[in-house]
DNA sequence: CTGAAAGCGCTTACAG
DNA sequence: CTGAAAGCGCTTACAG
């Protein structure tokens, strides 16, 4: 063992190494080892190897607390979602996942475990942490009360130098800053109702989805939209709302299938309720796509992998957690700290497009 | 607006308060501030509710980093994955963000973003931000420079008061400090085999599974072990390595169909090969399970829903996730403080159970 | 029950 | 190019 293993052992032995262990071995002061160590200052190559000689003896690793007390940010951004294993939401991580490690970023997660109403909690345990930034992951609450206790927490979060980011629903109305990346969430719904139309039907059961948050309002939204544009009244016997879930989707297409309600084609709120739909059809003796159609949402790995497969609406799941980590970390500070807040509603809202993935679940409605 | 009100709305464009904005706010020190937010020491009813008013009316939200540095834990607990996406790191990470919720705490989740070797920069990174514990999780990689990294990093967490935590990996070897949460991963192989072998089968092709993990590592040998236990000899060109996913389990099925490869019954590395498996079979005109059976492994929603359903292997991956918190923030410090680098290898190592779960599948091998 | 003060481990003007 | 010193926002003995 070499003498310097030997040290670097003791060291250990006695917790970890400080700045202070570092300069007294390498015969320096903290702030010249601080500067190697940033390499932002100039320091003499002399000086510097042994600095560095010393960080390795050591086995010396900065303290992210008190780099950031002493002014650095904390390199760290927030990050909330429902249920990190719902596909929706776990292809949304992983794009900033990917995007913040590009950036040198590591992610705090919070779940609201499907609460929710939870997201406040969540956001002030992140804020407590005084991440950069805290990335909102997917459809808002549709509850007033809640809204505006978000606007609250991103005015101080502005105040601060931290921001709101909103990835997977609208912005924040008017006077609250934040900035957010969206998608055509109710154009998707509408093009895959036409799509549908365009097939010859005529009654298509709209099923599952949560009526309590944005991302469901919009779908069922395009939904209805689609028959306006086309002079039809939708009947409310085919709208079926309830909860986002395969389970749901199996039940509410048994149900509807032993009361003999009349329909040629599901446009489900999501994947995994599609999903359900298809099975209950098998059981219940129907072909897809011959005697029903049914169409999806989201485009998760699952709608590639169900019999037949699910024509879907694709949405650009990672891209939007990517880009939503730009709009967090982005054009790195101009100094001019929690200055944004006084530049009005919005720090910039992106919508990306989505369209329909054709696959082999939908068909021209069958004749008579 | 109320005085309170409006003097919250000035302090929020001033940034942050502090706890010293808060004591002079409430005219006493900050020690006292600290000692009613931390509610461990008596204080005046009567101060504590002047405290208590001034922190709502400031917004007052402590800084975790000061609270960090001057001593107490961060409450954070680092969190390593592959790929967030694949439903057995997800499930798993679900289970590590209920029991992390309960503990009151707060996960850094790092990604490798499926390159395992990068698991040593992650954890630096959870290190730098003195995540209380850092739980890794997955197979292990196979490879002992990167095992022999893996735990001088161990040691060096030990010393300074935080831990490694395996989850889904057999422990560290004998000289470094580590807990770990396991599952019988080559005992789940083996019965897997073995019901196959009950039904007759007796080429069973074993599909899939990246060999440079202990996971895959593992349940090769249960395979194996199924043939000795039996007097049988494995058949190498029935044993098909490579990675774990349904591509994979799709492309190496259709060509082992197409080479007219003489086999009965299929053993994937894990559901995901398994589904890709099942679709080559339907695709080549096979029927499942009156041709050929398949057994998956994990038991992730996946399994239920394909068609057939599957029969695989369960492992208790939330409750993996669950355990492996408990181990990392345990039973709470006995303020000695890394104290245990010192009582040997292990500190606790927990090996849950797996079992088969009977699905549509398998069947008995086809006679002649 | 309350306060003054030291200290946690860094960074960064300010001098030299 | 380098160092002494202040300061970031808390907690916690130590006094009273």
């Amino acid at each position: 063992m070499t003498k310097e293993g030997r040290t670097a052992d003791m060291a250990v032995a006695e917790g970890r190494a400080t700045l202070q262990d570092v300069a007294e071995r390498a015969r320096v002061s903290t702030a010249t080892v601080s500067r190697v160590l940033n390499g932002n200052y100039p320091v003499a190559a002399e000086t510097r190897k042994r600095v560095e000689k010393a960080v390795r003896a050591l086995g010396y690793v900065a303290n992210a607390h008190a780099r950031a007390l002493a002014g650095v940010t904390s390199r760290t951004v927030g990050v909330v979602v429902s249920e990190i294993v719902d596909p929706f939401f776990s292809l949304i991580v992983h794009g900033i996942q990917r995007e913040a490690a590009a950036a040198g970023r590591i992610c705090l997660i919070g779940s609201t475990l499907g609460e929710e109403h939870r997201e406040l909690e969540i956001i002030e345990l992140l804020y407590e942490q005084r991440a950069e930034a805290v990335i909102l992951v997917g459809g808002a609450l549709l509850d007033e009360r809640h809204q505006s206790k978000l606007a609250g927490r991103a005015k101080a979060m502005a105040a601060a130098g931290s921001k709101l980011v909103l990835c997977g629903r609208p912005p924040l109305a008017a006077p609250a800053p934040s900035a957010a990346v969206h998608y055509d969430n109710e154009h998707g719904a509408l093009n895959a109702t036409d799509h549908l139309m365009g097939l010859g039907h005529r009654r298509i059961l709209y099923l599952g989805g949560w009526p309590g948050i944005s991302t469901q309002r919009d779908r069922v939204a395009g939904y209805r939209l689609a028959h306006e544009r086309r002079g039809l009244k939708v009947d409310p016997e085919l709208v079926v709302e309830g909860e986002f879930s395969r389970r749901f989707g199996y039940e509410r297409t048994a149900r509807a299938l032993a009361d003999a309600l009349d329909f040629t084609a599901i446009l489900a709120a999501n994947d995994a309720t599609a999903a359900g739909a298809l099975q209950a059809l098998r059981d219940g003796g129907r072909r897809v796509p011959d005697d029903v159609s049914v169409v999806g949402y989201d485009d998760v790995p699952v709608a590639a992998e169900t019999v037949p497969a699910l024509t879907t609406v694709h949405i650009p799941l990672q891209e939007m957690g990517r880009a939503a980590v730009r709009l967090a970390v982005g054009p790195q500070d101009t100094g001019r700290k929690g200055d944004w807040s006084d530049d009005g509603p919005s720090q910039g809202s992106l919508v990306l497009g989505t369209h329909l993935v054709l696959r082999g679940s939908t068909a021209p409605a069958p004749v008579g």
